[in-house]
DNA sequence: AAACGGCTGGGC
DNA sequence: CCCAGCCGTTTG
């Protein structure tokens, strides 16, 4: 046989394949296969792209390939093609894009022969969590990460465990002979225990008898999932109620699609948006016995309550296990499992962040997309890619249906529907039947100071009484405020001083609690100083107002009110945030104060009153989308109130109580909104109609990255289809310099995305012989500008 | 990206 | 004359 050749791709930022002897005698190479291959003087791990019988490259540059994964499936072509296409709309190298969409598990050979394999692990038990850590000896420092990584996750796989400490099954079978830790031993692809509060029913036996025919045939189905929990009576039942018309319709819609049909499902908050998915899902799935379904929801926060969604609905019709989570919270292990779990067929429904994405799905049938208007689908570093265009790609793709929901739909996809190239489905009401959307009223705050009516820190006197009232029925409150920290500023009243980061340009916020003084664009701290130091002056005093500081504030002016703060900083650690959020569904709260994290999705049943302070910051911003933005964030964040029969309230302060923005609002108008903001678009010439890319530079000083964006600029008239493109001229970042670093961009837009694409691929070589800057990037598609 | 090699210039 | 630091090249 004559020697055959592997074309690789790596993770390294070069467009290029490198080919490679593939030795006679292994399995079989193809594409989508892993190897192990030298790379220089080092090895690296790369991604088999091509097989060929001949190679360009000179013999005496040929080199073997070291090692093949023969141990799990190759990825299929068509995920191949959706890394390609990725690769070369994001303007990447194709290993750049491909290789870090992958787990680590896959990228480090020495755990290839046992990634399919049976998984062994150690459970903490009570008294282990009790004994373990007064156990160790101080210094005995590999034992305590040990005893450490099993107290923070419950658990422990063994092959983890061994990355800990060499010593690692000897040492974790003295403590099982202690009792403090238990073993098991799980096939691959066995039910993944489930974590949290999140309820399992488990119930093989009985999946044929659930009655899963969902969808066209009128509201008798609706008790789906009830009849699966008969062997676990203890469960509780889940009341399935019956479907509104607008759903019914939405979901036969989605069920009786074929090929490609990409749907927005524009539903006002609380209408059952879930409901719809997930009748849509359940007779997908059934139908087709390997039909996968990849579910994307914004943030990580949103898992939890999904899974269980799914779990409940799911339980007994689906085989344990075929239901797996993807997001950057899980543990490296499962991370690992759960992408094999998908890649392998196992799984059936995928649910994820942004990043789930990129799995691997062989039977991928349907793809939801949830809130699809969230900017949080857009990779802000790395490959910056749209999690949600990417979905719609593979839709296409394969030829199935993708359902993009939301409340407050993005432009883009809105304006995709005017068009006829999505087909939009609305859901105008709430589902519950005595749910109606919230009143909105609006507190003027210069009448208020104008009449002279009393407020307190910040918080209007309207807006403290309705929380009182709120209180003394029962109900929860939720004030949202999208600025962390106690306060954004710390100033010097007699000279003007104002507390600013030594590294950025910008100012630092106070941090109450942390007693520090913090900026949030590069971590940079520092103890909050006593007097002036420009002036000595020692009245240095707070400015405006974060969550901490209105937590603070609400312990007075809402006495006996049991007040939680939910924002980056009191859920930073690794899944305080979920238990926080159990603590305001089990009523163990009287008023939330947090930021947009509050805002999103959640489904608070006892709140019945929203406020909103500080929303007019966003008003006048430069950004186009700032409005977009604030609309969405608003009705959002108002959607929270009266979600179970509670008549819900939401009260925005504001100084501009006649802003279009807050009258839509008030009339929970998103329609008219969204056709007012298309026609400025349009008048405009912005987004969704051009097509825009950005291209950043870092520099040591300001001058550097804008005279390389010059440069940059002037290479653009030698690309013949620059000629369609429009390059704006470079300007600093409105935080210019970050760590040290002086950032600057410049804007091309094209009507036309082939030009623009064309333009892109042209410009990389150009500017790759550009120097004297320290980074740059290219960004298609850019949200922030 | 990362490692290497060739060149330059400061220090002894 | 030596070697650190810079820059440009190479990686199959």
């Amino acid at each position: 046989m004559s020697t055959r050749f592997a074309r690789v791709a790596l993770d390294h930022p070069l467009d290029a394949l490198y080919d490679y002897r593939y030795p006679d005698g292994w399995p079989e190479p193809r594409p989508g296969m892993l190897v192990r291959v030298p790379f220089g003087r080092r090895e690296s791990v790369g991604l088999i792209v091509e097989v060929s019988a001949h190679s360009e490259v000179p013999a005496n540059k040929l080199r073997d390939v070291i090692e093949v994964c023969a141990s799990c499936p190759p990825l299929s072509e068509k995920w191949l093609a959706l890394v390609e296409f990725a690769a070369d709309y994001y303007q990447r190298g194709l290993g750049e894009v491909a290789l870090p969409a992958l787990p680590q598990a896959l990228r480090d050979p020495p755990r290839w022969p046992r990634l399919l394999a049976p998984e062994e692990r150690y459970r903490l038990l009570p008294a282990g969590r009790e004994a373990l850590p007064e156990a160790l000896p101080a210094r005995a420092a590999a034992l305590r990460r040990l005893a450490e990584a099993l107290v923070t996750a419950g658990e422990l796989d063994l092959a983890d465990a061994r990355a800990l400490h060499p010593k690692a099954a000897a040492t974790l079978e003295s403590w099982r002979d202690a009792g403090w830790v238990e073993y098991e031993c799980v096939e691959f692809g066995a039910a993944p225990r489930a974590s949290g509060q999140i309820p399992t029913v488990k119930n093989t036996d009985d999946a044929d008898s659930a009655d899963l025919s969902v969808g066209t045939n009128g509201n008798v189905d609706a008790r789906a999932t009830n009849g699966a929990n008969g062997a676990n009576g203890a469960k509780e039942p889940v009341a399935l109620h019956r479907l509104s018309d607008e759903q019914q319709t939405a979901v036969e819609a989605i069920v009786e699609s074929s090929g490609f049909a990409p749907f927005l499902l524009h539903g006002v908050t609380g209408s059952g948006k879930t409901e719809v998915y997930l009748r849509a899902l359940a007779a997908r799935l059934e139908r087709e016995p390997e039909a996968q379904a990849l579910v994307l929801v914004p943030e990580i926060n949103l898992t939890p309550q999904f899974e269980a969604a799914f779990r409940t609905r799911f339980a007994g019709v689906l085989p344990d296990g075929a239901i797996v989570t993807m997001h950057s919270g899980l543990a490296e292990g499962e991370r690992a499992r759960h992408w094999l779990a998908a890649h392998t067929g196992r799984a059936r429904i995928v649910l994820g962040t942004r990043l789930a994405v990129m799995a691997s799905l062989p039977h991928l049938a349907m793809i939801v997309v949830d809130e699809e208007h969230d900017p949080a689908y857009k990779q802000q570093e790395g490959l910056r890619y749209s999690a949600r265009d990417l979905a719609v790609w593979r839709a296409k793709q394969l030829a199935i249906p993708v359902v993009l929901g939301s409340a407050t739909p993005s432009l883009e996809s809105w304006w995709q529907a005017d068009q006829g190239r999505y087909t939009r489905l609305t859901l105008s009401r709430r589902a519950m039947a005595d749910a109606v959307l919230p009143t909105v009223k609006l507190i003027d705050l210069e009448e208020e100071r104008r009449r002279g009516r009393a407020s307190f820190e910040g918080l209007s006197g309207p807006l403290i009484a309705a929380m009182k009232a709120r209180l003394e029925r029962g109900e929860q409150s939720l004030i949202f405020l999208n600025r962390r920290g106690y306060a954004p500023t710390l100033a010097c009243d007699a000279c003007g001083w104002v507390a600013g980061c030594p590294r950025c340009s910008a100012y630092v916020v106070l941090h109450k609690p942390e007693r520090a003084l913090r900026c949030h664009h590069c971590g940079w701290e520092s103890r909050i100083p006593h007097s002036c130091p420009e002036c000595g002056n020692v009245d240095i005093a707070p400015m405006g107002r974060g969550t901490q500081r209105i937590e603070e504030a609400l312990a007075s002016a809402v006495p006996g009110a049991r007040v939680l703060r939910i924002d980056a900083d009191s859920t930073r650690r690794k899944g305080s945030a979920q238990a926080l959020f159990s603590d305001v569904h089990a009523g163990e709260v009287d008023i939330l104060v947090g930021t947009q994290m509050v805002a999103k999705g959640h489904d608070f049943q006892r709140v019945s009153l929203v406020g909103v302070l500080n929303a007019d910051n966003a008003l006048f911003s430069h950004d186009f989308r700032a409005s977009e933005r604030l609309f969405a964030q608003l009705m959002q964040v108002s959607g929270r109130a009266g979600r179970a029969g509670l008549p819900g309230e939401v009260l925005v302060q504001t100084r501009y109580p006649r802003h279009a923005i807050y009258h839509a609002l008030a009339r929970h108008d998103y329609v008219g909104f969204a056709n007012s903001q298309v026609k400025e678009r349009r008048d405009a010439h912005l987004p969704p109609f051009v097509y825009q890319a950005l291209l950043r530079a870092e520099g040591r000083t300001l001058e550097a990255a804008l005279a390389f964006l010059a440069e940059a600029a002037a290479a653009l008239t030698a690309i013949p289809a620059a000629s369609r493109v429009m390059a704006y001229d470079a300007v600093p970042l409105t935080i210019v310099k970050v760590m040290n670093v002086h950032r600057a961009q410049l804007l091309i837009e094209s009507q036309s995305r082939a030009a623009l694409q064309a333009t892109l691929h042209a410009w990389q070589p150009a500017l790759r012989a550009l120097r004297g800057v320290l980074r740059w990037n290219l960004e298609v598609d850019p949200l922030d500008i």
